[in-house]
DNA sequence: GTCTATAGCTGGATAGAC
DNA sequence: GTCTATCCAGCTATAGAC
C-alpha cells in the first residue's frame, strides 16, 4: 500500500508537470506560432530541461497536437455547460466570446489556419481530428436550431457560416485591436461579435436601436 | 551609345528577373508562410542560384518586404482605378473581392497577421509602413463616405471595421472553403463578402430578399 | 553577375551519467 | 525520470572562382 501510494504521488507530480508543459506551450504557440516555438523556449518557461519534455511528448508536433486537443475539449465542455434554455444563437455567441477572451489572455493559438504543414500535422492527429469533428457536429446542430428559430439567415451555406465562425476565433483583427486601439478586452470581444453576427451594412430597417 | 544600349538591355533583364523572383516569393509566401519559405525554394522556383537572389535582395526579410510592398501598391492602384461614381461601399466590396481572388490564385500571403516577428519585420520596413498608411488613409476616407451615405453602420469604431476588413483578406475560412467545400472560387468570394458586409443574423425586416 | 562550395548558426532530438 | 553534453539536419548568408 505504501508502494502504491508512492507511485500515485509520483504520477500526480508527473501529471501536474505535464499540465504545466501544456500551459506553457499553449502560451508560446499563441505568441509565436508553431514554427517559431522552440522546445528550448518551452523547457525554459516550464523550468525543466529539454530532454524531460521528450519524456512527456515524443515530438514537437505531438506537443502542439495535445495543446490543441485540450482546447477543443474545453470548447466542447463550454458548450455543454450552457443551459438548455439558452437560444441557439446565444450559445454560438457565448462560445465565440469564450474563445476570444481566451485568445486575448494569450491562451488560444492560431494553429489550424496557419500553414499547410501545420494543418496536415493536425489532420494526421487522430485525437485532434475526432474532437474537431465532434465539436463541428455539435455546432452544426446548434446552427440549424438557430436557423429554424429564425435567428440566423438561411441563404448562406453552412460551411461558410461554420468556417467563418472558427476563423473568427483566430481573427488577426483581435490582435490588431489589442495593440493599436484603446478598446478594453471586453469591448474588443463585444465589437467582434457585433461585426460578425450583425455585419457592417447599416440596418435601415431598424430605426435607432 | 552602344554601350548605353547594352547596359539598358542588361538592366531590363535584371528588372525582369527581379519581377520573376518577386512573383515566385509571393507564391511561396502564400503557400508556406514566411518562416517556412527558404531562399533555396525561391531560387529553385525562379531557376537561379541562391547567391544571385542576394544580388537583388540583401536578405530574406527584405525580399518578403518587397513582395508586400508590391501588393500594397497594387491594392492602392485598384482603388484608384475604380470610377468616382461608384458608391463608397461598392468600392470597399470591390477591393475585398480583388484581394480574395488574388488569394485564391495563390498570390496573397498572410504575412502581417502571422506572428510578432513578421509583424515587427514589416513595421521596421519604412517603404511598407508608408504604403500601409497610405492605403489605410484612403480606406478610412471611403469608409466615412460610406457611413455618411448611410451604407455602413456608424455604431462600430472605425478601427473595428478597418482591421476586420484587412483581416478578411487573409481569412482562413477562404482556404477552408477552397479545400473542403464544393463552392467555386467566385462563390467563395461572393459568400465571404455577404457574410462580412451583411452578417449572419436573419434580417427579419426585409421580407424575402 | 553568376555559379560552386562552405561557413556559421539554430533547433529538434538523443546518449549516457546519476 | 531528470539532467549535461552532444549529434545532426537544414537554413541564412557569403567567399571566391569564372
Amino acid at each position: 500500500m505504501n508502494l502504491l501510494k508512492r507511485i500515485s504521488f509520483k504520477d500526480q507530480a508527473f501529471q501536474q508537470r505535464e499540465g504545466a508543459i501544456l500551459d506553457a506551450a499553449t502560451r508560446i504557440l499563441t505568441r509565436r506560432g508553431f514554427d517559431l516555438m522552440t522546445m528550448d523556449d518551452v523547457a525554459t518557461e516550464v523550468g525543466v530541461s529539454k530532454p524531460s519534455l521528450y519524456k512527456h511528448f515524443k515530438s514537437k508536433e505531438e506537443l502542439a497536437g495535445e495543446c490543441m486537443i485540450r482546447l477543443l475539449d474545453a470548447a466542447s465542455e463550454h458548450l455543454s455547460s450552457l443551459p438548455d434554455t439558452m437560444p441557439a444563437i446565444d450559445r454560438m455567441r457565448s462560445l465565440l466570446a469564450w474563445a476570444l477572451h481566451l485568445r486575448l489572455q494569450g491562451g488560444l493559438p492560431f494553429l489550424p489556419a496557419t500553414s499547410p504543414h501545420v494543418r496536415d500535422m493536425l489532420v494526421k492527429n487522430l485525437g485532434y481530428t475526432m474532437r474537431a469533428l465532434k465539436l463541428n457536429s455539435a455546432l452544426s446542430k446548434i446552427l440549424s436550431e438557430a436557423q429554424k428559430a429564425g435567428q440566423i439567415r438561411k441563404d448562406l451555406p453552412d460551411a461558410v457560416i461554420l468556417f467563418s465562425f472558427y476563423s473568427r476565433t483566430c481573427d488577426p483583427a483581435v490582435e490588431f485591436l489589442r495593440l493599436y486601439s484603446k478598446l478594453s478586452n471586453a469591448e474588443i470581444v463585444e465589437n467582434m461579435l457585433a461585426a460578425y453576427f450583425s455585419g457592417l451594412t447599416a440596418t435601415n430597417a431598424k430605426p435607432t436601436l
